[in-house]
DNA sequence: CATTGGTGTATGGCATGCCAGACTTTCAGC
DNA sequence: GCTGAAAGTCTGGCATGCCATACACCAATG
């Protein structure tokens, strides 16, 4: 499985009610596979606080901030909706993704320090072309850690919290895309073109480069893929 | 005019005591000078309420929503705090900046309406390169409205939003050094150049130049602006 | 049968009060 | 005079209950 792309917590630990509830949720939602098509879309404050066994405030609290991240959507007096994300949205996430990466690249390129650049191989080279298709599990988590892992060289806490957001987002879809061995041929060639434009040190490149892989992406979603 | 850029506001009138709270403790916040060095940073959860004229718990939940901006910092059992920015995070602010808003040159390019662009000179014409200095103020606004012109071209409500809260933060510090003639003078031809790029759907350009007009305004900052 | 007005119910918004933890103050002991 | 512990105070976290409003259901009316 994926625990490997866990979010590491925050040193302190955060044992509010209102945080952990947060967290509960957040996996809930994310995790509900967009398969499951009709799934109950409505949420009830008061059924959630019992089945959390807490009070209606904290839970409130964490709704709130689900609310403000997009997950869900609270109506006054009508009630609170997990969020259906329709494709035109994916595809805008997929394009900020694509701008703040590649910015990211950029960065790094300038300032990463050579190890932690070198250490990127280790998310391309486990894999060959032909492993992918049979792998593919395993390559999809590499390869989102791979671009993680960019996004962490730059060192902007900034670009990581966003892209973090989105990725939260985006998750399901992108391991869908991926499973097609054309794609996952291609991505392969794409980073390893990445790392070496980092290795030289040629910010341009690399950032044009990663702002192209990406969106390649979006543009295959935005034709292949089928939301809704 | 320039009712153009005007936040709209959420069609259904957030007339809740959060959303309202929310929006006056922002301004304050925003509009609380970085001058004013010793100005009181921290914010106590009963005097706000009563001051508002409203019980703790709206209050508190828009507190939790400026923290979850980063503009206040809840700390339990502690007190809440007004965060002030280190020039650190202000700087990787106008990098995710510049990422976002040559990405959304880009967009605008591909996609714009040919009048929409047009209206673009409108911000920069104007004024001309010795108005500048002497209608400064006004110079400022028309500058921050032709930026944010360019993302809203691109028509991505995500982009809008996300560089719409690094505004937020980021106001300040732009108003103090887009006062320097030198600037000023070099930012209208920037400009100038930007509008044309989208005139000639030059993405590639448009982008590129959007990225090292707002990097260039990074590296200043870095260089000469000091702040604490 | 369609429409409209009224009433009951469900739901989120808000007010209020108590609680635990952290800081401050004070006073005993050396 | 100094140190340390204990009590008091301040602060945000949480639980609880009431309220206004949106909606559904139903009856009365044309």
């Amino acid at each position: 499985m994926s625990e490997l792309v866990l979010k590491i917590r925050p040193i302190e630990e955060t044992q509010s009610l209102k945080s952990r509830t947060y967290e509960a949720l957040k996996a809930a939602i994310s995790n509900m596979s967009i398969y499951d098509a009709n799934a109950e879309l409505r949420l009830d404050e008061r059924a959630l606080s019992a089945q959390f066994g807490i009070s209606r405030t904290p839970l409130r609290e964490a709704l709130a901030q689900l609310d403000q991240e997009g997950l869900v959507r609270i109506v006054p007096r009508r009630g609170i909706y997990i969020v259906r994300k329709t494709k035109a949205e994916i595809v805008e996430m997929i394009t900020v993704w694509a701008a703040l990466e590649s910015m990211a690249a950029r960065l790094a390129a300038a300032t990463a320090p050579q190890e932690a650049i070198a250490r990127l191989h280790d998310h391309v080279d486990a894999f060959t072309a032909d492993e992918v298709a049979l792998r593919m599990g395993e390559y999809s988590d590499a390869n989102i850690r791979f671009h993680q892992a960019i996004i962490g060289l730059a060192g902007s806490r900034l670009i990581s919290s966003i892209t973090d957001g989105l990725f939260t987002h985006v998750r399901a879809i992108r391991q869908r895309t991926i499973f097609e061995a054309d794609r996952a041929r291609r991505s392969i060639a794409d980073h390893k073109d990445i790392i070496a434009a980092l290795e030289a040190r040629d910010g341009e490149r690399a950032e044009r480069l990663v702002r192209e892989h990406t969106l390649r992406l979006r543009d295959h979603v935005e034709r292949y893929v089928t939301l809704d």
